[in-house]
DNA sequence: CCGCTCATGTAACTGGTTACATGATTTA
DNA sequence: TAAATCATGTAACCAGTTACATGAGCGG
């Protein structure tokens, strides 16, 4: 059995998996829709994470010149989408499904702040939850159809809505 | 205006804030009891951010000397403090409060397993949501009364309590 | 032709993980 | 006293970020 792959390697082959053939800043690209920034797709990621893919055979690169500067297009390969799907089908630790909230660790140590400072703070977490909504339809608005994917839009549309009642609740209870 | 800090670091002013004196020892026992694997609390990770943080002024150590063998006992200094509400007050970006959710991650790609895999996969995805809630309890219920941390832990509870409803929708959709 | 954006990378730095070394304390 | 666990670290490795270099195409 080959090394598993990492989350950012899976979402790496799952992209060029579902968009086919694709440049390096094809997948930069992909990234940089998303409305998280929790995979910035910055350029000293992905080249070289799509040169290790390629080594380990679960993507194989063919040179473009589209014009004199050279590139490389990387397209899945059976091992890759195998090592895909192992990847998915890996068990997951309790503590590896985790949802990880930003503000919620903030609201931890949130009564190291003044009152008016900490109401402040509220006002702030509530505007910024709505710019992520935002993100997220904007994102969901340009999204091929698969159920796979509006369900995760779904998963993201949840969880906010969640935060901001909770947000409204703390609002309430610190008040 | 000195760096601020990363939530790494803020995170573990706010520990030795809360905790008062401790060691880096104690610090990573409080990181380990969270039911999130995100910050693992490794010592290669406690013990050095430590030391930064005392060359940073943030932190002041003292020698404690149980038994033989050294030791150092940190205490958030002013500046240390000053530096954790500066990190609270720090605005965020839209992108960076978005809630990440491995689970979501892997909707995205779960097209690519044949139905029977699908079902097993949402079987244990449930599992897993339901172990999380129960280290989540176990966590709150160890946790001192303060209101922030009532609301952190209450926010980890939503956040899972909806996402068992969103895997439930998801296996009617693709079951 | 100048500046801007698109596109393809690379290199140095940073911080976290893994794995190890070691000493002290408890338990069988 | 042997084994396990608590406790304090360190070092090598690895992956991601930041910042840069470079070249192509395009609009003014």
């Amino acid at each position: 059995m080959a090394t598993p792959v990492t989350e950012l390697e899976a979402i790496t082959l799952g992209c060029v998996a579902r968009t086919g053939p694709c440049t390096a800043y094809r997948v930069r690209q992909q990234f940089q829709r998303s409305p998280s920034a929790r995979f910035s797709g910055s350029a000293g990621a992905i080249y070289p994470l799509l040169k290790r893919l390629e080594q380990r055979g679960l993507v194989r690169s063919r040179d473009v010149a589209t014009g004199k500067r050279p590139a490389s297009e990387y397209s899945i390969t059976p091992a890759g989408r195998s090592a895909l799907r192992a990847w998915l089908r890996a068990p997951m630790a309790p503590r590896e499904v985790a949802v990880d909230d930003p503000l919620r660790t903030r609201m931890l140590f949130l009564d190291e702040l003044p009152p008016a400072a900490r109401r402040k703070w509220l006002d702030a977490a509530e505007e910024a939850v709505r710019a992520q909504e935002q993100l997220i339809a904007d994102f969901a608005a340009g999204s091929p159809d698969a159920p796979g994917i509006d369900l995760a839009n779904e998963n993201a549309r949840r969880l906010n809505r969640v935060r901001l009642r909770w947000l409204a609740d703390a609002r309430e209870r610190l008040g």
